[in-house]
RNA sequence: GGACAGUUGGCGCAGUUGGUAGCGCACCACUUUGACAUAGUGGGGGUCACUGGUUCGAAUCCAGUACUGUCCA
């Protein structure tokens, strides 16, 4: 890989491309598990095959990356399980619209005639065109994660539909079907009319919605008046066995036991009083609904009423005796508007009043949810869920940031029997199979040959699905190889770390740990990162559907892998829950790159022909100090970081070390030391060498392919001899030989006398082509000999020219602008100078600044509580800073002076 | 309705034990010197949402209010 380095701007494409290709021609994503290392694992949160990857995926994985990069380079053995989910009802979705386009195209030229049905086709047809589809497709987003470069253990893709998978879920479910954990029941679901399912209660999207609420009028069977009940859904009117009141509300209390006559149909069914009842809600007076409304349901059940369906799976009104022929057939919101007509027109209809409620809507196509009477599988929680409140509590399963634990453990204590059966053909079907001869039920993780009761050999297999949550609830594990005992599963479980969104806590990482306790006996992971949500510029959640999501390929394209993935660093883990996305922010990250890739070609170039060697302390400069202990710091920064996910300040602590001193100070610097080291060469190249090439393994987790670039082109050392990817080499860390608080110290005050000229040479219009005379009074000892021996940087860095350093006495014989620097005099001569009305104005307005600043500190240093009661080296300290800006102020003055007089 | 967050220069954000408010973009001025104009240098710009409290001292701690957002019902 060693052709020559690229000259120009930083090109991304080529490079990414490049070194993607060599890491998989190289095998190096492959599982190691050496016992002697540690080890460190990660399950990826399984994408949705029918998925792109979109801002959540790419941010996500490249938190994760960044921490299996990181720790490889420390010498862990490394797993990064990746895979797809298999995704019930979205593939099927997707599947059967692809199926009905190529069946409506063959409508047009060929006999066909009925529309399609996947019922037409059969199960196993189908089914196989799902597989098909899968792929074809289905990997299509592992693809796309190749572009942001992350390290997946890339030869251990898992799928939930894998052979090996389905073993785990099997075993699972039997398991928890002969503890009798796992029941069948009749109750009211959320159900989707369109895509012909139960939903769990996470599925089902809340939205306000604008409605209306309907007092109906309920006339008494014996005549003597009526009772109003309010409803949002008159609709089911036809499904109502009763009318419930507040047993304690005394408007109602007569009602009760009386009975009342269903509008639009003659049916006749009792008052009822239930707790249940809000007294403030509409009327006071509720209609109930059993096999409509989950709520209603449970009423009934108290109170022993029938369940009668009024409304099918569809969303129609059913053909039966309870519904209106007018109605029969009819779908459930045209009835709405039909049947508010009839009761108006009836002079049933006491108000209609506007009504925004939160509706239910299913989570994939929106439909609104019909709750509906039904028969599924649920797992009962209260065991399962007790065990994972339990690790969270112990702190056995950290939630970072923390405050998501409540979230966790309130949603956890509140929870109801899990919904685990879908209507859907794609996906695990549920091993249940009932004997036709003697209908003993059982559940197998083998298909059974004949019934274990009776012999029996025609057996029948439940028609439902498993719930896609299931599956995934057993992924950390069951990709691993369980309910088999591999070295994988010994070697890797627990794993180390999950990072996910906070939207998905209670639909997997709950479900991950209490299937993780009950099947292993163990946590699934150790910590849980919860990383932000990427919004749009303007605050709105990113969707296909509104068509503003950001398609991270794009950015990818446009501002290289790196500079994307760096901008995800820096958004992290802490800080505002919701992050909004804009564009500029990868605008500055490519900048950054390409500002250290120049940075590199310099480096590079100084390079040419050096045979690394250790540093020796002796030779350094004060540069030399300072940028070797600014780098350790910044490696200790790192660790600390890194350790608490700070990934946001993982890359400030970059952007700064390597914008703000490594290029601005150290380059220019070592420019000049080289110059004069000449052939023979000093440390500067050492330190050159040591900066530089550490941090681009420091960098190497946030930024794979620009570091591995720049790497692969350093000269290396006998240490790196075995080693053919950075990604290998072993992450830097600080050297407290180089702690060196004095070179900071130091270069702080070269700095500020720096900073000091270069300010007056605008200030006084000094053109930037021309070397300016400076005069430096200075009395210190140690300060004299700094400048003096940091001579040339100053000469070169503030374009000053000849610079002559004296004691106190020094003074310029003519006019001369200065300025004070803790002691040291900077002076300027101004004999050529050009504009003084613009001069003299940037002068005020400093002088108005500064003198703001003394009447604060003033005013602080005059009250006697602060004198009295603060600590005396916070007084000392403010009195230091007033002697300082005192000094700034007289400097300011002094300049006006020499305004005035010229 | 419940819970949890956020509110700092035009925009996006840092600010970890309370002690003269920082960064990036944008803006103004100067500079195309041999890593980089995707750059360098200098500069302007904020009573830290509001109210009250604790304290010698509050962006920072406490209470309340307003607005925004997320999750749950």
């Amino acid at each position: 890989m060693q052709e020559e380095l690229k000259s120009g701007p930083y090109a991304p494409k080529e490079i990414e491309a490049k070194w993607t290709q060599y890491w998989f021609d190289n095998y190096v994503f492959e599982l190691e598990m050496d016992p002697d290392k540690p080890r460190f694992s990660i399950a990826l949160p399984p994408p949705n095959i029918t998925g792109n990857l979109h801002m959540g995926h790419a941010l996500n994985g490249t938190l994760q990356d960044m921490l299996i990069r990181l720790k490889r380079m420390q010498g862990y053995n490394v797993l990064w399980q990746a895979g797809t989910d298999h995704a019930g009802i979205s593939t099927q979705m997707v599947v059967e619209r692809q199926l009905r386009k190529e069946h409506e195209e063959k409508m047009k030229t060929e006999t066909v005639k009925k529309p399609f049905s996947r019922h037409d086709m059969g199960r196993d047809v189908f089914i196989e065109h799902v597989w098909k589809w899968r792929k074809q497709y289905g990997d299509s987003i592992m693809n796309q994660y190749k572009r942001l470069g992350v390290s997946f253990t890339w030869n251990r893709i898992a799928f939930t539909m894998d052979e090996e998978y389905v073993k785990a879920i099997y075993r699972a479910f039997v398991t928890l079907y002969k503890e009798g954990q796992i029941y069948r029941g009749h109750r009211v679901t959320n159900w989707c009319p369109r895509c012909l399912t139960s939903l769990s209660d996470l599925e089902v999207e809340h939205k306000d919605t604008k409605g209306h609420l309907y007092l109906i009028k309920y006339i008494l069977e014996d005549g003597n008046g009526h009772i109003t009940v309010a409803t949002t859904r008159p609709e089911s009117i036809f499904g109502d066995v009763a009318v419930a009141v507040h047993p304690e509300d005394d408007r109602y209390k007569k009602f009760v036991g009386k009975k009342v006559r269903l509008p639009l149909t003659d049916r006749v069914i009792p008052v009822i009083a239930d707790t249940y009842v809000d007294r403030e809600f509409g009327t006071g007076a509720l209609k109930i609904t059993p096999a409509h409304d989950a709520n209603d349901w449970e009423v009934g059940q108290r109170h022993k009423l029938e369940s009668p369906v009024a409304i099918d799976e569809t969303g129609k009104l059913m053909k039966n005796d309870l519904v209106p022929a007018q109605y029969q057939g009819i779908d459930r919101f045209k009835v709405r508007e039909a049947s508010v007509a009839e009761l108006t027109e009836k002079e049933l209809m006491e108000e209609v009043k506007d009504y925004t409620h939160g509706l239910g809507h299913c989570e994939r196509c929106a439909t609104v949810i019909e709750p509906y009477l039904s028969l599924q599988w649920y797992l009962k929680m209260s065991e399962l869920a007790a065990s994972a409140i339990t690790a969270v509590e112990e702190d056995r399963v950290q939630f970072i940031p923390n405050r998501y634990a409540s979230t966790f453990l309130d949603w956890m204590r509140n929870i109801r029997d899990w919904n685990i059966s879908r209507q859907l053909w794609w996906g695990h079907r549920i091993p249940v199979w009932t004997c036709k001869g003697c209908e003993h039920e059982d559940a197998f993780e083998e298909p059974p040959t004949a019934c274990e009761k009776c012999g029996e050999k025609d057996l029948v297999q439940d028609e439902d699905v498993l719930d896609t949550w299931f599956s995934s609830a057993l992924w950390p594990f069951a990709t691993l190889g369980w309910p088999e005992s591999t070295p994988e599963m010994h070697f890797y479980y627990p794993t180390t770390v999950l990072s996910t969104a906070r939207e998905i806590i209670n639909l997997w990482v709950s479900r991950m740990i209490f299937m993780s306790l009950k099947f292993t006996k163990m946590i699934p992971f150790k910590h849980v990162l919860i990383h932000p949500v990427i919004q749009t510029s303007d605050g709105k959640r990113m969707s296909k559907s509104k068509g503003n999501a950001i398609d991270p390929i794009d950015m990818i394209e446009k501002y290289g892998a790196d500079a994307n993935r760096f901008w995800f660093a820096s958004m992290g883990v802490k800080g505002d829950q919701d992050v909004r996305f804009r564009e500029e922010k990868l605008e500055e990250y490519k900048r950054f790159v390409n500002k250290l890739w120049n940075a590199g070609k310099l480096v590079l170039a100084q390079l040419e022909g050096y045979e690394q060697r250790g540093v020796d302390d002796k030779k350094l400069t004060l540069a030399d100090r300072w940028i070797l202990y600014r780098y350790n710091d910044l490696l200790d920064k790192l660790q600390t970081n890194y350790a608490n996910y700070d990934f946001d300040n993982v890359a400030r602590d970059l952007y700064e070390f390597i914008w703000d001193n490594f290029c601005d100070w150290y380059l220019e610097i070592a420019k000049i030391q080289i110059a004069k080291e000449g052939e023979a060469g000093g440390e500067t190249r050492t330190v050159l060498y040591t900066v530089f090439e550490g941090l681009m393994r420091a960098l190497h987790p946030i930024m794979p392919f620009v570091t591995e670039e720049l790497w692969s082109h350093l000269p290396k050392s006998a240490m790196f001899a075995e080693i053919d990817s950075i990604m290998f080499a072993p992450f830097p860390r600080g050297d407290a030989r180089f702690k060196d608080t004095q070179a900071e110290d130091d270069m702080g005050y070269l700095v500020r006398v720096i900073r000091s000229i270069r300010n007056m040479r605008q200030t006084f219009d000094v053109p930037a082509r021309a070397e300016a005379e400076v005069l430096l009074a200075v009395t210190d000892a140690k300060q004299k000999d700094l400048l003096t021996s940091n001579l040339e940087s100053i000469k070169r860095l503030a374009n000053a020219n000849p610079v002559n350093i004296g004691g106190a006495e020094v003074k310029p014989a003519g006019k001369a602008a200065s300025e004070v620097i803790s002691g040291t005099t900077v002076f300027i001569p101004l004999d050529k100078l050009i504009d003084v009305e613009k001069s003299r104005e940037k002068l005020v307005q400093r002088l108005t600044a500064k003198e703001k600043d003394r009447e604060k500190v003033k005013g602080q240093l005059s009250n006697e509580s602060f004198i009295s009661r603060a600590p005396k080296e916070k007084v000392d300290e403010q009195k230091a800073v007033l002697a300082d800006v005192e000094n700034q102020i007289a400097s300011i003055n002094s300049q006006l002076e020499i305004l005035k007089s010229n």
